[in-house]
DNA sequence: GACCTGCTGATTTTT
DNA sequence: TCAGCAGGTC
C-alpha cells in the first residue's frame, strides 16, 4: 500500500471512528440522492456532521455545502460539531442554517430582482396581524366578521401550499372567501410596498426568484454542490420545491428524517415529502438508522408500543443494546396543583440521591401548564429554566425598540412606525394617524414620508403635525449617522433620543423599571453583537433577532430543571423526563378529537416525548384540572391505554385497561384525596424551615452554575456599566434578577441571563 | 387624545 | 383566570 492510501486511512479513521455499519454507509454515500430514515436517538446529528466532514475530506470546498435545519439551535449544534471534526477554519464556510435564515441571506443579495431592497423587514405573526388590521380598516371591514388572526392563518396556509392571491380568488366561492381574496391581494401589495416579507415569503420568494431568473437559479445550483436537510419530515411544500429546484443539477441531496417524529403538520409540514422521496429521486439510496443509543430498553418498548398504533408510517425497527432499566412510572393526581407538587417532590428526591437538576426535564402539551409547575418548583427551591414560551424578543418594549430600529433600515416599513409612534405618547392619536395613512395612500408614499410633509396633511391638528415632523427628523438624522458611524453607538443614542427609555423611567413602577432594564439589556446585546461581528451592519442584527426563537437562546448548561412543551423538546435528550397532563382533551388535544390524522400527530408527539428520556420516564395525569379558571373533571388519556403495560408501574390509579371506569382514587371521598395532598403538602412545609439556609444555597448554586460561581458581595464586571459589587440575587432560571451597585453608574436591577456579569 | 373600566374570549404547537 | 380591547369619560 502506498503512502497516500495510508494517510487516507488515517484520515478516514478520524471520520469514521465510533460509527456503526449503517452510519458508516450513510457517511460514505456522499454522491447522489440519499434518504436517511433516522429513528429517535439513533445518532442522526452524528451522521450528518461526519458526512459533511467526509465531503470536505473528499476535496469539496466547504462553501459548496448547504445544510438546512429546522431551528437555529440545531444549526448551531451542527456547525459546532463539524468544527470539532474538521476544525473551525473549514467549518466556518459551510452554509449551515435554518431554511428561513439561509433564504433571508440569499434574498438580501438577490431580492432586488423581485422588487425588494436589501433592508427588507421580516414580519412575524404579530406584525402580520396588525398589518391585516390596518387593511381591514382601509377596506372598511370589521374584525368581527373577518377576525385578523383567522385571516392571517388562511393567507399563511395558502402561501405554504403555494396558492397566490389570484389562484385563491379563482377558487373562492363564498362571499367570505371572495373578501379574503381581496384582503390577501391587498396584504401582498402592502408588504411589497413596505419592503417587508413575512416568514412564508422567505420561502415563496425563493421559488419566485428561481422561476423568474434562470441565471440566479444556475448560480445557486452551481454553488451548492451538496445539499443536506435535517428533519425532512417537517418540511412543507414550498421548502420542498426550493430544494428540488436547487438540487436538480447535481442531485447530491441527502435528507434525514423520521416520519414517526413529524409533529408540524398543523404548520403546513407535508409528510408526502419524505414518503415520496423515492418517487422524486428514483435512484435514491435509503439507509435506515435503527440502533437507539439514547434510551433504556423499557423506555424504547413503551415508545414503540405507542407509535405502533399509528397506521400511516414507514416500517422500521428500533432496537437498543442499552439495559432494560426502570419501568415507566405513571402517576394519577387529584388536580394540576397536586401534580405539580408531586413532580417537584420527586425531583427533590432525585436531587438528594445525587442527580443533577440539569439532567431533568418536565414536558407538557401547552405552555399554560407551566404555571402550577413553576409555583411548585419555587416552593421546593428547585432552580428551573423555561424553554420557549414568551420570548425576550417578543416583549412589548423590545418589539417597540426593534420597530424603531427597523425604521432606520427600512423607512418604508409602515407597521414599525405605527407600532413605535406612540411609545412614548406623542399626541398623534387615532384620528391624526388615520389622516396620515389616508394621505400616504393617496400620494403613494410611506407613512414616514407623510410625517416629513406633515404640514401638507390638512385635517391634522398643529400639535400632532409638529410631533410627527420631529419624529421624522430624528429618524432621518440617525439614518444619516448610521452611514458613517459605529452602529452600536448610533443605536444607543438613537434609542435615548426617541424617548422610550425616559418614558419608562418616568412611570417608575416595578413593571416599567423592568421594561427599562430590558431595553438597557437589548442595547448591551447590540453592543456585544457589533463587538463580536465587526463586519456586520444593523440589518444583520435585526435579521438575526427577527428569526430568533427563545429555544435558540435558552441556555441549558446551567444546573436547572428544564421546562418546555413537547414540541420544543424535539431534538433534545435528558436522563430523567417527566411528561405531565396525559388527559383527554389536553393530550391528545381537544382539537384532534374525531380526526384520525390529527390524533396520529398527537400520538407522534407523545412518541417524541417518550423518546427524549434516557434512563427514567415519569408520566402524570390528573382527575381534575383548572381550565378557564374553573375546575373540570378530566379523563385519562387514550395514550396511556396504549403503553405496553409490562413496562409500566401505576401509582394512585389503575391502568385503564383493567378498569375502564373512572380511575379516581377508588371512589374515595375528598377527605382521602386531601389527605394524600396533605401528606405531600406536609413534606413540603416541614422541609421549609430547615431549608431556609439551603434555599439561599440552592439559588446561589443555580446562579453560580450559570455565571461562574458568583455570590453576593462579589466584585463583578458588566460590559456597559463597568465594575461594581453584586448586592442581591433573586429568582431563578430565566427570571433570575441581580442587583449590582456599580462604581460609576449606581444601583441597577438586571436580568441575570442578559447581564452577563463577569467575576473579578 | 389619554386614561380608565368592564367585558369577552382564550388554550396547541412556532420558523 | 386574566390579558387585551372596545367604549366611555375627562
Amino acid at each position: 500500500m502506498s503512502n497516500v492510501s495510508t494517510s487516507n486511512n488515517h484520515d478516514n479513521l478520524h471520520i469514521f471512528k465510533g460509527l456503526n455499519s449503517q452510519q458508516i454507509k450513510a457517511v460514505e454515500a456522499t454522491g447522489g440522492p440519499l434518504l436517511i430514515i433516522a429513528g429517535a436517538g439513533s445518532g442522526k446529528t452524528r451522521v450528518l456532521t461526519h458526512r459533511v466532514a467526509n465531503i470536505i475530506h473528499q476535496g469539496t470546498e466547504p462553501y459548496r455545502i448547504l445544510a438546512l435545519t429546522f431551528t437555529n439551535k440545531a444549526a448551531q449544534e451542527l456547525k459546532e460539531r463539524i468544527s470539532n471534526i474538521v476544525g473551525y477554519e473549514l467549518s466556518r464556510d459551510v452554509w449551515a442554517g435554518t431554511f428561513h435564515s439561509i433564504f433571508a441571506r440569499i434574498l438580501r443579495i438577490e431580492g432586488n430582482k423581485l422588487g425588494y431592497n436589501p433592508g427588507f423587514s421580516i414580519y412575524d405573526t404579530d406584525d402580520q396581524t396588525s398589518t391585516i388590521k390596518t387593511l381591514l380598516n382601509q377596506l372598511k371591514l370589521t374584525p368581527q366578521e373577518y377576525p385578523p388572526n383567522q385571516i392571517r392563518s388562511i393567507i399563511s396556509k395558502a402561501k405554504n401550499a403555494m396558492v397566490d392571491y389570484e389562484s385563491y380568488a379563482d377558487e373562492a366561492k363564498s362571499h367570505f372567501e371572495k373578501t379574503v381574496a381581496i384582503i390577501y391581494r391587498e396584504y401582498e401589495k402592502y408588504l411589497l410596498s413596505a419592503n417587508a416579507m413575512d416568514f412564508d415569503d422567505l420561502l415563496i420568494n425563493m421559488i419566485r426568484l428561481f422561476e423568474l431568473d434562470k441565471e440566479t437559479l444556475e448560480k445557486y445550483r452551481n454553488k451548492f454542490r451538496y445539499i443536506m436537510i435535517d428533519e425532512y419530515q417537517d418540511t412543507n411544500r414550498a421548502q420542498y420545491k426550493v430544494i428540488k429546484l436547487m438540487a436538480a443539477a447535481h442531485n447530491n441531496i441527502c435528507v434525514v428524517g423520521d416520519d414517526a417524529q413529524s409533529i408540524y403538520k398543523w404548520r403546513g409540514a407535508d409528510i408526502r415529502n419524505i414518503l415520496e422521496f423515492q418517487k422524486d429521486y428514483p435512484s435514491a439510496r435509503i439507509i435506515k438508522l435503527e440502533q437507539n443509543y439514547r434510551s433504556s430498553g423499557n423506555i424504547l418498548k413503551a415508545a414503540d408500543s405507542v407509535i405502533d398504533k399509528n397506521k400511516n408510517q414507514l416500517k422500521k425497527e428500533l432496537w437498543t443494546e442499552n439495559p432494560e432499566g426502570e419501568k415507566i412510572t405513571i402517576i394519577n393526581c387529584d388536580d394540576d396543583r397536586q401534580e405539580a407538587l408531586k413532580i417537584a417532590d420527586l425531583i427533590s428526591q432525585k436531587s438528594e440521591s445525587g442527580i443533577k437538576y440539569k439532567e431533568i426535564a418536565i414536558l407538557y402539551r401547552t405552555n399554560a401548564q407551566s404555571l402550577p409547575l413553576e409555583n411548585a418548583l419555587r416552593r421546593e427551591n428547585i432552580p428551573y429554566v423555561i424553554v420557549g414560551g414568551i420570548s425576550f424578543y417578543k416583549r412589548k418594549e423590545i418589539k417597540d425598540v426593534m420597530a424603531y430600529l427597523r425604521m432606520l433600515i427600512n423607512p418604508q416599513d409602515d407597521q414599525s412606525l405605527l407600532r413605535a409612534v406612540n411609545e412614548p405618547p406623542r399626541g398623534i392619536g387615532k384620528t391624526s394617524l388615520g389622516h396620515f395613512q389616508e394621505y400616504a395612500r393617496k400620494q403613494n408614499i410611506s407613512l414616514l414620508d407623510t410625517f416629513e410633509r406633515a404640514e401638507e396633511v390638512l385635517p391634522v391638528v398643529g400639535r400632532a403635525k409638529k410631533s410627527a415632523r420631529r419624529l421624522w427628523q430624528t429618524v432621518t438624522d440617525y439614518r444619516k449617522l448610521m452611514e458613517v458611524e459605529n452602529p452600536a453607538s448610533v443605536v444607543k443614542d438613537y434609542i435615548n433620543a426617541v424617548g422610550i427609555l425616559e418614558m419608562y423611567k418616568e412611570i417608575g413602577t416595578d413593571e416599567a423599571l423592568d421594561k427599562f432594564n430590558n431595553i438597557q439589556e437589548i442595547i448591551t446585546d447590540i453592543t456585544t453583537f457589533f463587538t463580536q461581528n465587526t463586519q456586520a451592519d444593523l440589518n444583520d442584527y435585526i435579521q438575526q433577532i427577527s428569526l430568533a426563537s427563545d429555544i435558540d437562546n435558552s441556555d441549558l448548561s446551567g444546573n436547572s430543571v428544564s421546562l418546555m412543551t413537547l414540541h420544543s423538546a424535539k431534538g433534545l435528550e435528558f436522563p430523567h423526563v417527566f411528561i405531565s397532563g396525559l388527559e383527554q382533551g389536553l393530550f391528545p388535544s381537544g382539537r384532534s378529537e374525531g380526526d384520525i390524522s390529527e390524533l396520529e400527530e398527537e400520538r407522534r408527539l407523545f412518541y417524541v416525548g417518550i423518546t427524549r428520556a434516557m434512563n427514567n420516564l415519569t408520566v402524570t395525569y390528573c382527575s381534575r384540572r383548572m381550565k378557564f379558571g374553573e375546575i373540570q373533571r378530566q379523563a385519562v388519556s387514550v395514550f396511556l391505554k396504549e403503553i405496553d403495560h409490562s413496562v409500566t408501574r401505576w401509582i394512585g390509579g389503575q391502568p385503564p385497561l383493567q378498569n375502564s371506569k373512572k380511575t379516581s382514587l377508588s371512589g374515595t371521598p375528598v377527605s382521602t384525596g386531601s389527605n394524600i395532598l396533605g401528606s405531600w403538602r406536609s413534606r413540603v412545609t416541614q422541609s421549609t424551615p430547615k431549608k431556609k439556609s439551603q434555599y439561599d444555597q440552592t439559588v446561589e448554586e443555580s446562579y453560580s452554575q450559570l455565571h461562574d460561581s458568583l455570590r453576593t458581595g462579589d466584585r463583578v464586571l458588566h460590559s456597559k456599566f463597568g465594575e461594581g459589587k453584586l448586592i442581591e440575587i433573586s429568582g431563578i432560571g430565566d427570571q433570575q434578577k441581580v442587583v449590582v451597585k456599580f462604581d460609576d453608574h449606581g444601583k441597577k436591577n438586571m436580568i441575570a441571563k442578559f447581564a452577563k456579569l463577569q467575576k473579578l
